[in-house]
DNA sequence: ATTTTATACATAATTTTCTTATGTATATAG
DNA sequence: CTATATACATAAGAAAATTATGTATAAAAT
């Protein structure tokens, strides 16, 4: 028998990319780890990015040209900045539309008070 | 060049079993189809759920006892409807939980106005 | 009349998008 | 000297969709 909490199904399978780009726009320049640490710190521990749903995701916006990178070191450690193109503004904009879309149509789901029509 | 809108990308990936259990639990008794009509109805044509995602979704519910079924015929055309069972209101109870934490995450990060600490 | 759209189910093949596991490497804390 | 934290990367596998296809009836449009 298993008392402690079961593991959370992710919910958030395809939000994934708009989470990051919001950050990025936000602030302006991140590096991988440091995303992780912000997302788990500004959701209380609710959600739990994975490296190994982060960083090929990262790899594949930088193929795409939506963001571009700068490495430098940290004392001897690495860090690889990411930061919005300019095509990656204008995407993320589009992104931002439909994750307030998407979230609006969870409120009229989950929260069925406002009357239609 | 394409003018006209891109499809867009599902980023209810991972929520449509909870948005099936909500729809449930506020309807009762639904069948498939039904539900895909609601939910376009309720999010304005935002969400559409399809039919490869909604029959095998609700063929494993069964399986796991979350929801049972009733044939019926509706003049000459068969519908199945689903309600949740005992074990399903259950966990349909901790799904909303779950959904209401997410939602709440997802607000952080796309609304970051509130002062932590 | 005949084709399209809507209703109502089902499933197989494929793709997307994660998780889990593994690997490298440095720094700090116990 | 071992565990944890920082910081990247990638491969194997699982989960959860999309797309395509199939069956069948009813209604609407051309």
């Amino acid at each position: 028998m298993y008392f402690y909490s079961m593991k959370k199904s992710s919910l958030y399978k395809g939000c994934l990319e708009p989470i990051l780009l919001r950050l990025l726009k936000d602030h302006g320049r991140m590096y991988g780890y440091q995303m992780t640490q912000m997302v788990k710190d500004i959701t209380k521990g609710e959600l739990t990015i994975t490296e190994g749903a982060l960083y090929p995701l990262l790899h594949k916006l930088e193929e795409q040209g939506i963001v571009e990178t700068e490495t430098e070191m940290n004392g001897n450690r690495m860090r690889k900045y990411y930061s919005l193109t300019k095509a990656g503004k204008k995407q993320t904009s589009i992104a931002m539309e439909e994750m307030k879309a998407f979230m609006q149509s969870l409120e009229y789901i989950v929260n069925p008070k406002i009357a239609l029509g």
